[in-house]
Order: structure tokens, then sequence, then C-alpha cells
DNA sequence: ATAATAAATGTAAAAAACACATTTATTATA
DNA sequence: TATAATAAATGTGTTTTTTACATTTATTAT
């Protein structure tokens, strides 16, 4: 525990509250904490901030590194910078929500780096302000979902109606109807319909849709709005 | 500029992107620098987080100083950290939104800082990423409009419909019908009329009303919601 | 052939949004 | 003291959106 201390110049940290949905529910990917500080403990996954890289791409390169994605859905939530947040240095976190598209692959590689996924509703003690974080971030993609179609970005390529709305159900924590939820999202005309079915959850099977980015980006130029 | 040079450590600062309303139209809150770095030049007004003080203390005490306010609504907008944005240091900005109530004291205030006040549609050249900053923004307070009451921060305690309509046109840049706004207004029963007539806009005066916060907060917990 | 499963579909009622024109209170002035 | 001028205040019918709600369909397994 040497080195963890320097408290008269500022650290910059980036934190990532990473969620996955794996048709169910939602989930958020945790930290188990090898080396100190904090060995033994559960914490979201962060870094430094390297002095000749931005916040941004601080973010980018911790997402990477952690499920091999790139391009994946970031953004800022905000700044955490208590002076005594963390024992060890003063560093002022900067926090990113991230949604990930989860799969088998991903599932391998962040339980090799020690990382597992828990249930939003039965989030753990985390080290530091990173349960405060994840709250934070619930509430914030909750409102998020409202205008701005980022169910998407958590589901595969290919999905389902009632799967998108089963993600929907996890986000707002309430149950929609089968009717309504499906005649509104076709109405924004940003899912196209394929021929394909998924046979996986029922007998009959449901359609698979794949999101039409082109024509969403049009829906936001001429006025947008996304509430479901 | 011997000083204004330090790329191997973070620096911190807070830039406030303060906004005023004028009757008539939104303005920004704009400070003529009349010592270097960027002497003459027009920057927002801004400070480095001491290493003793969270950033919202910072922003805080930026507001303090310039407008004598305390308790001023202030947002976090975003962190701004690109490794090139400031020649001198390397320092990330955690940006803040401001909306104050602009009376004549204020008035008198900030221009004894030699800071002046912009129409939000003749913003000047800023410094670095002001401008970035401030459409950033100018787009936020746009969609926050929409769902929270934040027209009240910038309206004396006691305001006119007329004038709130003036207010979310200026913010929303268009018309609003004056019966469907008025209509919309009261039926979220959060602002209260009084006794008092303001006459300064028209001979027959409109009649004064003032905001419930009380009422606003049962509304926002029983589900709230304020389009405009 | 039948049972079981989840997917897909339609309609009527209620609520909200929108478009639109006239009257009212007051002051200044002819 | 009548009139003109000014912005404030008000109401209604139409359209659109939201909500509530129950049955049929395609398919597989038995």
């Amino acid at each position: 525990m040497d080195l963890y201390s320097d408290k008269d110049k500022f650290y910059v940290a980036v934190d990532c509250i990473i969620f996955g949905f794996d048709n169910e529910k939602l989930k958020l990917l945790v930290f188990n904490r090898k080396i100190d500080p904090f060995k033994g403990s559960l914490s979201l996954i962060g870094s430094f901030v390297k002095i000749g890289e931005s916040v941004s791409d601080a973010s980018i390169r911790i997402l990477k590194e952690f499920t091999g994605l790139e391009n994946v859905y970031t953004k800022e939530l905000r700044t955490y910078s208590s002076v005594d947040r963390d024992p060890g240095y003063r560093c002022i976190s900067v926090a990113h929500y991230a949604l990930i598209r989860v799969n088998e692959t991903i599932k391998k590689l962040v339980e090799e780096k020690g990382a597992k996924w828990y249930d939003i509703d039965n989030i753990p003690e985390l080290i530091l302000d990173h349960n405060e974080m994840t709250n934070a971030a619930l509430k914030r993609i909750e409102e998020i979902a409202r205008y701005k179609p980022i169910g998407f970005e958590l589901l595969p390529k290919k999905f389902t109606i009632p799967k998108l709305q089963t993600l929907y159900e996890a986000i707002y924590r309430r149950k929609l109807d089968p009717r309504n939820f499906r005649k509104k999202i076709l109405s924004f005309n940003i899912i196209i319909k394929l021929e394909e079915k998924d046979r996986t959850s029922s007998k009959k099977g449901a359609f698979l849709y794949k999101f039409d980015n082109t024509k969403y980006k049009k829906l936001q130029e001429s006025g947008y709005d996304f509430e479901i």
C-alpha cells in the first residue's frame, strides 16, 4: 500500500457502469478486485485517465480492454469529486454508462477478467461511491430511454418484438401491454421485419426485426421523440 | 506568459455557462479577460478547482464571486478534456450551466467584474472550446425544459403568464399559442395567482403568479412530466 | 387428434393536443 | 367624456394520441 497515496495533485479516473441484457433482466458488470487497493472488494470497471488521452478516449480504452468491444454505446454520466471520496488519491472520477450486446464470447471474456454480471435489482456493495454511480446511471437510462432508442444497443442485431418489450419492461420496471407496445414501436417506422423467426421461446416463433439506423436519424432530424 | 505551462499533471477547471432572461430574450454571461492568458479575449466564467474542494463546490464559488448569488440553479453539463484543448495546461474542464434571475443589482455587479450579457442568438467568439460548451448547454436546457420547470429559475419570483410564455418561446425558439400555453401551465397546478398585476407592458395589466415548489415536488413524486 | 405455448392482432373510449377569434380592462388623448 | 390603442384573458370544436382490454393463430410435442 506504499504507493497508494498522493493528495497534492489531481488524478482523473473513469468508471464505467456497464449494462447488459440477458433476454430476461438488465445486468450490471462488476469487477472483483484482485490487487490493492481494495483487494477482494467489488467495484465498477475503471482506470486512471492518462495524461495523453481524453476522458472519452479512456472510457473507450477501458471498454475495449474489458469486453473486447469497440464502438460501444457510451455516454458520460457525471463527475464524482468529493474531496474524500478516495482515501488514497485526490481523484475525480468521470462516470460513464455503457450499453453492450452480451454474447457468449463476451461472457467468457469478462469471466476471465474476474468480472461478473449482477441483476440490477440485486447489486452488491461496491467500493467508494460506485453504488451511488450505479443508481444514478440506472435513473439516467430510464430517462434517456424515453426519447432515444437505446434499447437497440442492448439487444442482438436481430431481435423480436416480445424481447424488445421485455427489455423496456426491465428499464421502466413495469409491465407494458403487448398490443400497445407493438403498435407504438411499429409506428416509429425504425425497425424492419425480417423473414426469419426466433423459435427459442415459443412453438409458434416470433418474427425477427432489425433496427434501421438511417430511418431513425431522419426521424430525429425532423423533430424526434421516442416515448414508449 | 512564463507560468502558463504545465503539461505533466492534470488541472481541473470549472466553466460556467450562465443564462439570464431580460423579459425578452435569453442571454449568456460572457467575461472580458483583463489578464493573461487570453487577455482581451472573451470567455465563459470559470476557475480552477482547488485541491480541497469538489467540482460542484467550485461552481458554487464561481457563481458567488461573479454574481453575488448563492443557491443558484446549477447543473453539470459534461467534461471537456481533449489533450490539446488548452495550450498552456493539461486541463480538463467540467462545464456547468446555471440559470439566474437577473436584476439591477446583478446587472451592475457583473459589469463591474468586466462581464457582459449577450443575446443567445448573437454569441461572440469565445476562447478555447467555450463556444462548443455554450451550444451544448443551449441544447441541454431546451431538452431539460421539456420535463423540468426550469423556466421559473430565470424569472423574478413574481411573474406573469405572458412573460413565462415569452421565456419558453426563447428557449424553444418558436412561437406558442397563448390560449393553449396558459391552459397547459395552469393544468400543472404549480403556480399560484396573486392579487397584484404587472402593468409595465400593457394598460390592462397582467396578473402576477408565483411558483409553488411544494406542489411541484408532489407532482414530480407522483410520476412527473412537464411537457409544454 | 389434441394439448400446450407464446405470438399476433383490432377496436372503442378517454384524454391530450391543436387550431383558431373575440371580449375585456385600462390608459392616453381627442 | 367619448374614443382609440394596447396587451390580457378566455372557450370550443377537431384531430391525434393514449389507454384498456380478449381472441385467434402457428407450431410443436404428445
